[in-house]
DNA sequence: AGGCGTTGTCGACAAACGCA
DNA sequence: TGCGTTTGTCGACAACGCCT
């Protein structure tokens, strides 16, 4: 008994060439559940010990079956699980997208992803993340880390391994440079001037709509309401590999919105629709050179020039969706006015006065035209062609925006 | 009830590419 | 050759769930 060790669940016992008396191995043993004994050979110590815990913790799972009995676990590698994994999940299909870049890039490629899931120890995933962050920026490495370890963490839900060996700390989480800035009405009623007649109309509806681009570069003819002043947004355009342009709905369905919008931002938008909207209800309302709805590179060719030109290389068309945020807010619109405005989910008691909100989102963009300025020759088009409707009466007053349904 | 990490999703930008 | 598309890469935001 020399060699050997007593535990609280089996023992291990060195086990030594008779002759030479050097030490061979260990060995452990435990009784199990059914009262057979068991045993396994092992080189080091730890090893034997390791094996006597799983085992204690497979009868305390009430997991326990005679070793012989047990059927061989199958090995899968990282990339077969990842592959079959991001299958099933449910994703988006630009996210779907998105994960396979990151398979493609730094998995089936790196010694990790052909590793058996089981294999792959923390000190593993340490030295593939290093390599990640040798290969690609701060933004990706956690993206991709990210993504692994929520692979990880679905095999352990799968019960294909015992825990995530994902440990860094931290590591899922980008760093945020954040350059949020916003742009003033001035700058944009300059920024226009800079821009091809046809994309006058976008950019502002853009400024003072806080539509996303997506939205705003699939609205359609239907969409629009003139005399009610105001836009339905209910779909998105995004481009996916392969497939080119797709239309999809709204990113979440609070994001199924109405957008209420001023009386002169609806002029100029009614004078642009005349000359470069697409005919039928399904027409786009900023449509390519080509009828196609603009793709988010021109978008920002056409962008970059006029920010360049009004000395705001800084401004990024998202932020568009910020300035009209802020300008909303200038109102005094309220949190739950701001997001139903700008589609956010809302998960609070506000969707109880979702009525009272979307009645006020009218108001909201009724006084916004205070706030407007507006290139000369833009306010001269919109004078030119007026709203039948849209135009009587005073814009100031509260009761201008909202009308019948 | 708010902070915080994780996970999902979309946007921004730029270079390569294709076509009339 | 100009204009728009496709693709690759990275950045950022938002929802969600957990923890305190």
């Amino acid at each position: 008994m020399a060699a050997g060790s007593r535990r609280g669940f089996g023992n291990t016992e060195r086990r030594k060439n008779a002759k030479t008396g050097k030490t061979t191995g260990w060995r452990a043993r435990y009784r199990g559940p059914d009262l057979g004994r068991y045993h396994r050979s092992f080189t080091t110590k730890i090893d034997a010990e390791a094996w006597l815990y799983a085992e204690e913790a497979l009868i305390a799972r009430g997991e326990w079956v005679p070793p012989d009995q047990r059927v061989a676990r199958v090995t899968v590698t990282l990339n077969e699980y990842v592959g079959a994994n991001i299958k099933i999940r449910k994703l988006a299909p630009r996210t779907r997208e998105e994960y396979e870049t990151y398979v493609e890039r730094f998995l089936t490629h790196d010694e990790l992803g052909g590793k058996s899931l089981r294999a792959i120890s923390a000190r593993d995933i340490t030295a593939w993340y290093s390599r990640l962050q040798e290969h690609t920026g701060t933004t990706m490495s956690a993206r991709v880390y990210g993504f692994v370890s929520s692979v990880f963490n679905a095999a352990v839900r799968d019960r294909l391994v015992d825990h995530n060996p994902c440990t860094i700390r931290g590591a899922s989480e980008a760093p945020r440079r954040s350059k949020k800035t916003i742009a003033t009405p001035e700058e944009i009623a300059e920024a226009l001037l800079h821009l091809d007649k046809r994309y006058r109309a976008m950019i502002l509806l853009a400024a003072w709509s806080g539509l996303r681009s997506g939205e705003f570069r699939n609205l359609r003819r239907r969409n629009v309401d003139l005399v009610g002043r105001r836009v339905v947004v209910d779909e998105q355009v995004q481009n996916l590999r392969g497939q080119g342009k797709v239309v999809r709905g709204v990113k979440t369905e609070a994001g199924a919105r109405i957008v209420h919008l001023p009386a002169s931002v609806i002029g100029v938008l009614e004078t642009h629709m005349s000359e470069f909207s697409q005919a039928g209800p399904d027409g786009l309302v900023f449509p390519s050179r080509i009828g196609t709805p603009i793709s988010q590179s021109v978008l920002h060719k056409v962008w970059n020039e006029a920010r360049q030109a009004i000395g705001r290389p800084d401004l990024r068309i998202h932020d568009l969706r910020a300035t009209a945020a802020t300008q909303a807010a200038r109102t005094g619109a309220t949190i739950a006015e701001l997001q139903a405005r700008l589609g956010h989910t809302t998960p609070n008691a506000a969707m109880k006065y979702q009525a009272a909100v979307a009645a006020r989102d009218a108001h909201i963009a009724v006084a916004l035209d205070d706030f407007i300025t507006l290139p000369v020759d833009l306010t001269a088009a919109k004078k030119r062609t007026p709203a039948p409707d849209a135009r009587k009466g005073s814009r100031r007053k509260a009761t201008g925006g909202k009308r019948s349904t």
